[in-house]
DNA sequence: ACGCGACACATTGTCGACAATACCACCAAA
DNA sequence: TTTGGTGGTATTGTCGACAATGTGTCGCGT
């Protein structure tokens, strides 16, 4: 058995092309938050027709980043301190399975590999001290070597596939750059140790803390910006 | 915020009614699992163009039953043991905790609701012994009003939109018909008290047994079929 | 006999045009 | 003024044909 990712995939057709500039662009804001999706528009602007452009939508969709209605078009999804609440409240719940699924799935070699990965990350971040990019991209990473730990398809593809860039759209569009920083990398190091000590338990503890943390932290964000 | 559902809507384009067609004929085995899905075999036997064939493949490919390959195309999935025990471990962790959610979202009137739901049922059991239509139709309703009890829209949709016809096509193809059908009524009821008591803990300890219960009934039917 | 490459076929990906539907502005009547 | 209907316009859904890619077969050389 084998559900591999039809989201992120060698892009091979134009299609693929298509969708991971659009996800960008929307990630990144540049096709803003609830704007409406126009497929003429979008078909002229990627120079394609609106076969490909529409199988890209549909993926899209798929990882909620656009919502569409049938006859009536497509939008961008707007984020709401609800939303963003669901989606940590989900991630919780899903990457503290893979915690604890990775606890007795993953090599001891793979868990070294993390563990090389987090001593590699703080070294870099004593460099590069408040650069929030490579936070992102070291967070990121972390979180991703133990889902795919999991060994457990099905979760792979949702944390992977279809929620990851909708949180990397919250993280973007709200500007998470905050002074968690080095805070994250002490709780990344609790929760392989757990994960090396095959304790499951305590590391879908410490992952379920530290999503909430996260989440508390861009809350608390939130009630600043308004 | 609403994410919608998009795999489960009133059929109002011809890819939704291809969609439902195909879907129903994959659960039940129709289209062998396994086998290969050909574009235009498909569009010869539903007499449509490919464009809204392609659209209900991708749909189809979302919700698992499906899996496709760049320019090589489409396969049915085929069942094993080791999906079926992914599958069932991330539902015993997602509706754990829509119990979680559910005992602190729904409404008395919701959950009083719920509780007439498993008497009808308990009274229409006593009446169809054994019949198993009736208990799964019963079953999927009773974990359908607590998941969406969970307000958590990401997550309704994950079990509702994208597993929950995976794990039909394995009831069906593995004929779940088993004698958990009364224990099976006596956990329900538990779980909904549970939750009409507001012990969110002990909802989510619950439903993961249940459904556990249930994944180990079917690991053993697996077992005495070969 | 076996492996390898070229060819032909079938299938998937993409295109442009048409049909069906929804949105919007305008007008008429209450 | 507001409400309801009506028409025009733009957008989405669907179609058939073409291009690009993969698959299987046949023949050739070793």
């Amino acid at each position: 058995m084998s559900v591999q990712s039809p989201v992120w995939r060698m892009p091979v057709t134009a299609s693929d092309r298509v969708l991971l500039e659009i996800q960008r662009a929307i990630v990144d804001g540049e096709i803003a938050a609830g704007s409406k999706i126009s497929e003429p528009e979008l078909a002229r602007r990627f120079d394609l027709s609106r076969a490909p452009l529409r199988e890209a939508l549909a993926r899209l969709e798929r990882c909620h980043l656009i919502e569409r209605i049938p006859n009536a078009g497509a939008r961008v999804v707007t984020l709401s301190p609800e939303g963003l609440i669901s989606l940590y409240q989900l991630r919780e719940t899903l990457e503290g399975m893979a915690c604890r699924l990775a606890a007795e799935m993953m090599s001891d070699d793979e868990i070294s590999q993390v563990q090389q990965l987090l001593d590699q990350h703080l070294a870099t971040q004593r460099v590069r001290e408040g650069e929030s990019y490579y936070q992102e991209a070291g967070d990121l990473d972390f979180h991703y070597r133990i889902i795919l730990g999991s060994k457990n398809p099905y979760l792979i593809n949702i944390l992977c596939d279809e929620l990851y860039f909708l949180v990397r759209m919250y993280r973007v569009q709200m500007g998470m750059n905050g002074p968690r920083v080095s805070r994250a990398f002490d709780e990344h190091k609790a929760i392989i140790n757990a994960i090396a000590n095959r304790d499951g338990e305590l590391a879908d503890l410490l992952m379920r803390r530290h999503i909430g943390a996260s989440r508390r932290n861009i809350e608390l964000q939130l009630q600043q910006d308004r």
